[in-house]
DNA sequence: TCAATGTTGATGCAGATGCATTCAGTGGCG
DNA sequence: CGCCACTGAATGCATCTGCATCAACATTGA
């Protein structure tokens, strides 16, 4: 008699629930000690700095990053704290805004994709030949959700972001 | 000329960051509509009751379920509060002692496997063939860090627990 | 025996998160 | 216009997390 989950379905679920936070942990690591900030505030910065004028509504960022509103505005916060972004207002929707990234917010991204991408080579790249990193996408894109997905596409960009 | 993390590498990596935290979600999700306390909780009931007497030292919980010290330590807390577990002092090393599992908690244990599985169906097993979930499984399996883990077979076993 | 070192577990504090609510502004419609 | 439903964003509050530290006990070794 076949279980409902099959034991390989549920191996598949462990492994992708164990593997994917030791790596995230590993490359967070990688990052706090090279003395950046926390992974989400890449995030931030780089679909900011993608964005036809380095500015973007919250509301998009949101969408950008599958994170909540209210998370939203306290990173945009953080950002604004440290320098790095600014708000501004949005003149055809008063209750809108505009967050814009300033020339320290570019830097700082540019910096972190220095250890951001030499963690992802340490902790996924060297582990994995290229075909089979495309076989492990494809399998994760079937796990995908049914949430259609804004797929990025990563090809042919120099920098990249993940999603928590 | 060659790219330090290839396209393919980084590639894998958003996509892990991404569907992990999708299907984790989703997961929680359901548990928690069904009226249900964190998967964590899950967790320690069923390490605590595959244990030899229902009991098992915190620091041994703790590496089985590769959280800190000091989280674990806390959720024996929540899980004594609600009857599910209790405390006991550990004869031979009295700075120790022996968390045990309680009727209340095996019980919670075997109907949250209820929910738990069919989740795990949902948003895994029924996306994948097994054979793509072994596929998928060996991939993931080779980003298993270079962090030799306690691999827990799960084949032969009725229930399963990941680890965050 | 006693000091030094190691292990086990708890905890105070600061920061982060989730949830629900609130507030301001917008757009539709009678 | 005046009312109402909706959207964009912030915030109060409770909970959770990470970090550092502490206290209690154990072990080693002189």
């Amino acid at each position: 008699m076949k279980r409902k989950p099959s034991t390989e379905a549920t191996a598949a679920w462990i492994r992708l629930m164990r593997v994917q936070s030791r790596v995230l942990d590993a490359v967070e690591q990688d990052l706090k000690k090279a003395g950046f900030p926390p992974l989400a505030w890449y995030d931030a910065l780089l679909e900011l700095s993608r964005a036809p004028r380095g500015e973007l509504r919250p509301v998009e960022l949101e969408r950008q990053m599958l994170i909540p509103q209210y998370s939203t505005s306290r990173l945009v916060d953080r950002l604004v704290d440290e320098g790095l972004a600014l708000r501004r207002e949005c003149e055809v929707d008063r209750r809108g805004q505009f967050v814009e990234i300033t020339e320290a917010g570019r830097e700082l991204q540019r910096k972190m994709w220095g250890a951001y991408s030499a963690a992802i080579e340490r902790h996924v790249g060297s582990k994995l030949s290229d075909g089979d990193a495309m076989k492990l996408c494809g399998l994760l894109d079937r796990l995908g959700c049914s949430c259609s997905e804004a797929q990025q596409q990563v090809v042919g960009s120099k920098e990249a972001a993940p999603a928590r």
